[in-house]
DNA sequence: ACCTGAACACCGTTCAAGT
DNA sequence: ACCTGAACACCGTTCAAGT
């Protein structure tokens, strides 16, 4: 069963009911802490089952009676990750809870850059994941939204903060020395004068300029609750 | 140097110029079209070098010689799948030239799902992706956007294509069974009634329906030019 | 029930040797 | 200049054996 898949999610909230955790053993939160602790001190690729094992102290063959699979862990991590999203009401209307509510779902994700790609693995139906889904839901049904239009809007805003997050972070992220070399890069490309002659605010590395201009076109073309 | 970064790129370009390949000698497009084979049947995880060589009829070691690793061969993929975007004008305006634009890369990226992901690895800076950039960015100043704005304007629209293509495709991706199974889930977790209440709408699997949502969204909130 | 040890099949990458 | 062969270090995963 693929992990991450609606099935593996169903057999994996029937189990989670089943197990009754034994004192001092070890345990699947135990196991998604030191995952994330490593892949934030030093990235995805370093993020090996013996890696883990090790900065437990434990046997890394012992990881698969909690986990099936790398990938398995892989999944639980980004729903552990999603745990540290908070949204709240602000008193200020559905627009702006939305937008609260995407800008702390983006402060997340720019927080732990090397799991962004992960979100891409499998569904997001953990138990945080669905958290944010009905708060999210809950707000636009209670502004008046139809449930079909509600949900278009949930999916949208939440796949626009997601898509950012992924091209902001990891490899397309650009530092000083990054924009030097593409500014000599486009020098040597006359091939491409608009894309040469646009080069600096084209690599103004402003990711949250970006996101709050798409942000608010997407809000704005969406209109109002009838 | 990190592959798909501005200096990665900045030098490959240049090696790319000094090249002169010997008749019937392993060339990088022999090696990116076999890798492209593997992956469209077969998925990302099949896509080892020793799989890419046994494809071509050569000892895996040899592709060492055309490419430094195998996530330089990933990134120069990419390039080539990019060049399969083929944007045309419509006589009907920048905003018609825009969304035929943004439709014809998430044809593309949709008839190769598993190198999607790819996207993220590094920067969009190869020949087929500067092409696709002149191209959106043509468009929008001769449509009388001020530069900083077609800039913003066409981040977020690309941004936009790879982020829903991201989630659409892959282990986001749903089929009938796996649609039965998310009501089976949902069934069984009251703590979230609107997630259970709007099942129906979240797990309809139009991709296409929502990426025309948002699309209209982003240009109706984005305006005119000045 | 949980952890350990040994083992298997398979990776990416390096490099001296051939032609 | 390009390809080959052998080798290295390192993976994820399985499973019988211990407690």
């Amino acid at each position: 069963m693929k992990a991450g898949s609606a099935q593996w999610w169903r057999a994996r909230y029937a189990a989670r009911e089943r197990q009754r955790p034994r004192a001092g053993g070890l345990e699947l939160g135990r196991i998604t802490r030191a995952a994330l602790e490593i892949v934030d001190a030093e990235g995805l690729a370093a993020l090996t089952m013996r890696r883990v094992a090790e900065e437990i102290g434990v046997r890394h063959t012992s990881l698969y009676r909690h986990v099936a699979s790398r990938d398995e862990l892989l999944v639980e991590l980004v729903d552990h990750v999603l745990g540290e999203v908070v949204p709240q009401t602000t008193g200020r209307g559905w627009r702006a809870d939305l937008e609260q509510a995407a800008w702390e779902f983006r402060r997340v994700l720019l927080a732990h850059p090397a799991i962004v790609p992960l979100l891409t693995l499998g569904q997001l139906l953990g138990p945080h994941a669905l958290r944010g889904r009905e708060f999210g839901l809950g707000l636009l049904t209670r502004a008046g939204w139809a449930p079909s239009r509600a949900v278009h809007i949930y999916l949208t805003v939440a796949h626009f903060v997601i898509g950012t997050a992924l091209l902001g972070t990891g490899g397309a992220a650009r530092g000083a020395e990054e924009r030097t070399a593409m500014t000599e890069l486009f020098a040597g490309l006359p091939q491409y004068p608009l894309v040469r002659e646009l080069a600096e605010p084209l690599n103004i590395p402003d990711g949250d300029q970006e996101f709050d201009f798409g942000l608010t076109a997407l809000l704005n073309g969406m209109g109002d609750p009838r």
